[in-house]
DNA sequence: CCCGCTTTGTGAACGTGTGCACGAGCGCGT
DNA sequence: ACGCGCTCGTGCACACGTTCACAAAGCGGG
């Protein structure tokens, strides 16, 4: 058992599979196997062998060659890496459609992510009762950051109250922020933003449909196999 | 003006931009601005400028030297490349949390993509009334895709439900799925899938929160800057 | 104990994306 | 009409990511 810290930097995109396999590696765990091999775990999450390899190379030589990878070792190797050995508790700003279906969803608090405040502007939503939590007034939102411990804050506002909402996050105190308004936030280069738009996946897909119709009008083909499906985010 | 059909394929990572574009000169248009720079609008876009010009150049030489774009002449274009010149129908299934929360949400149909149907395997849920659109039995997808001429399928299920909602959208003759669910799709190669995955999100703003908890250890820098701001989708 | 089978880990080649730097072209002022 | 300054378009070099292909290494059977 080398407990080696790897400590050298991994590459983004390794880093944005690494939840993927790490979800596997828990139904597989979940469904009692021990084991798996490379192209067995690429095969589930849909990419390359090879890239499986090099990805968890990355975490440092984990497996046995000719055997595979020891699915409780991996899962706790990568769960280290990514941080997830405790909770991130996190704030959401912004009580609408959005904020009110993210923190209705349980699963969030189930992997790690609880949500421990919920803010809004709008009086008239204070004090509504989100999946447990309590909507506060914005104001508040220091307190709740600095009391909990909080280092991530979702947005989920209308885009004119967005920059707003993540200058208040900073200035609370929030070095991580998961932006759903369609808004480019303007941040210190300290704060790492990510961002999920809605609109720009739809229009990605819309020109992908448009190409396809213009060509090969009418030609339809009925071709199978996995797909290769790409995952959004800035 | 030269009506040209550049007609050559698109980088993916530029179409991932061009919506981010379209929705800045978008604003700028309302707020009467006639022309813009690459500077300007790199600066808005939270991109090089470089990056801009380069992204722009395919869709064919559409600025002036010395002057800029012309806001309303470039959203035309950005809007046709990307298929965005007529509306794109789309069918939600699932009509749990997130189901509602984005038929409620009323900037789908703003932005071209109007929900004409709702669907559901919960007889509980069926009828029910989500942002004008009544939930329906699933067994009706296929009717309202076919119908409405829906191309674009969004699954917000559970986890468990989404590879049969999948395999229902492609039965039903839809060729894009927008998924939500935290799983790997496996459907034809003809049909394109992004995955929008909020457990992942916050797993990788993790990674960096527990990065820089590790490397710098009590030290807080308060650098300020115009943010990167990645945006996931696959 | 050794041999062959299996699967990892990684070097190297390739493809994609980014950013600099500069030439080409346009408008404006004189 | 001409030159000057500004900004686009793009060639080039570099960084990043992906994939192939193979040597190294463990396991099991005879």
């Amino acid at each position: 058992m080398p407990s080696e810290r790897p400590r050298r930097r991994i590459p983004e995109a390794t880093v944005a599979r690494l939840p993927v396999y790490l979800r596997i590696l828990g139904e597989q765990g979940d469904e009692g196997v021990e084991c798996v091999s490379s192209d067995r775990l690429a095969e589930l999450a849909g990419v390359n062998a090879a890239k499986v390899r090099k990805d968890l190379s990355y975490l440092g030589s984990y497996g046995t060659r000719g055997v595979g990878y020891e699915v409780a070792y991996l899962v706790y190797q990568i769960r280290r890496e990514l941080g997830l050995t405790h909770d991130w508790p996190v704030v959401i700003v912004g009580a609408g459609n959005l904020g009110q279906a993210l923190s209705g969803y349980g699963g969030f608090g189930q992997r790690g992510f609880p949500v421990v405040g919920i803010v809004d502007v709008d009086p008239a939503k204070v004090g509504t009762v989100l999946g447990g939590v309590r909507v506060r007034p914005i104001d508040e939102l220091t307190q709740i950051v600095q009391s909990k411990r909080v280092n991530i804050g979702v947005i989920t506002t209308p885009p004119g109250a967005a920059q707003d909402a993540a200058e208040r996050l900073v200035k609370a105190g929030i070095t991580s922020i998961l932006n759903f308004a369609p808004v480019v936030l303007s941040v210190p280069r300290s704060v790492e933003v990510r961002k999920v738009d809605l609109a720009v996946e739809l229009q990605i897909l819309s020109y992908h449909e448009q190409r396809r119709a213009s060509a090969a009008p009418g030609a339809l083909r009925p071709v199978s196999g996995a797909a290769p499906q790409r995952t959004a985010s800035a």
